[in-house]
DNA sequence: CCAGACGTTGTT
DNA sequence: GTCTGG
DNA sequence: CCAGACGTTGTT
DNA sequence: GTCTGG
């Protein structure tokens, strides 16, 4: 799954990397340990009502989705995934879906293995779990296929300034065998080349989204054992993602 | 009809 | 908002 | 995801 | 054990 990810890029750094034309996020906090409910930046693509072009936006969101009609956002820390087999139909995730589609950058993601090897050895003492970085072969910026939602706070008037929240989770499809051995969930990684599609805001049609989904291919990750800091909301630094002999 | 859920994960 | 359970 | 709390009363 | 906070 993805409980936990690693983004330390610039604004700069994004606005490049994803080819942004607006942001609405003045700055990013680099962060080696992003938790469920702390603000992320997030990629969408919104139609420009002047030009009729489309528009591509960095702008903030809350980890952790909070369906429009929640009465508060009490359990969004429960939906920071989404299943992609299940996405499109369930009542929490489906307009988004449909019409809220975006994409998280991430430099990597963080697993919690409990490996069966360990479980053998440990019969004696007690098992614990080891944190390990996944990231791309090559380093490269990661974008996860994502859905965000706008939720009305009932306790502001309409025109206060934070009536509005934003909230996002990322979607997860089973893991691959190679993976498999570390977690059986991943995070859905779009490929660069299908950034566009995925964003596309007149993509709407169940099916068409269906397909979308389906075309998403495997991650291919590597993953690096680390230290038990990060365990901790508290502990954060580039020495999180640092190799553990 | 109204009331209550609406989600994922891990663990057993 | 929309679906399920009672 | 993991860590840490988990409760009430009265008094300062 | 289970929920909340980060």
């Amino acid at each position: 799954m993805c409980g936990r990810y690693v983004m330390a890029q610039s604004v700069g750094d994004l606005v490049a990397e994803f080819d942004v034309d607006e942001t609405y996020v003045e700055t990013v906090e680099p962060s080696y340990n992003i938790a469920p409910t702390d603000p992320v930046p997030i990629v969408l693509d919104r139609r420009d009502r002047e030009t009729g072009g489309t528009s591509r936006k960095l702008v903030p969101a809350r980890w952790g989705l909070v369906p429009p009609w929640s009465k508060d956002t009490k359990g969004a820390a429960r939906l920071i995934n989404a299943r992609r087999e299940t996405v499109t139909e369930k009542p929490s995730f489906r307009k988004a879906a449909a019409a809220k589609r975006a994409l998280v950058p991430a430099n990597g993601y963080y697993e919690w293995e409990k490996r069966a090897a360990q479980e053998a050895a440990g019969k004696a003492g007690k098992v614990e779990k080891i944190p390990t970085y996944l990231h791309a072969a090559d380093g490269g910026l990661l974008a996860f296929a994502a859905l965000f939602e706008n939720w009305p706070d009932p306790t502001l008037p309409p025109d206060h300034p934070e009536r509005w929240l934003r909230t996002c989770t990322i979607l997860t499809g089973p893991a691959s065998d190679t993976l498999g051995y570390i977690h059986d969930r991943t995070p859905v990684i779009v490929p660069r080349e299908m950034w566009d599609d995925w964003l596309n805001p007149e993509t709407t049609r169940e099916e068409d989204v269906r397909a979308l989904i389906d075309s998403m291919p495997e991650p291919h990750l590597t993953p690096r054992i680390v230290g038990s800091m990060v365990n901790s909301v508290r502990n954060n630094g580039p020495e999180l993602i640092e190799p553990v002999g």
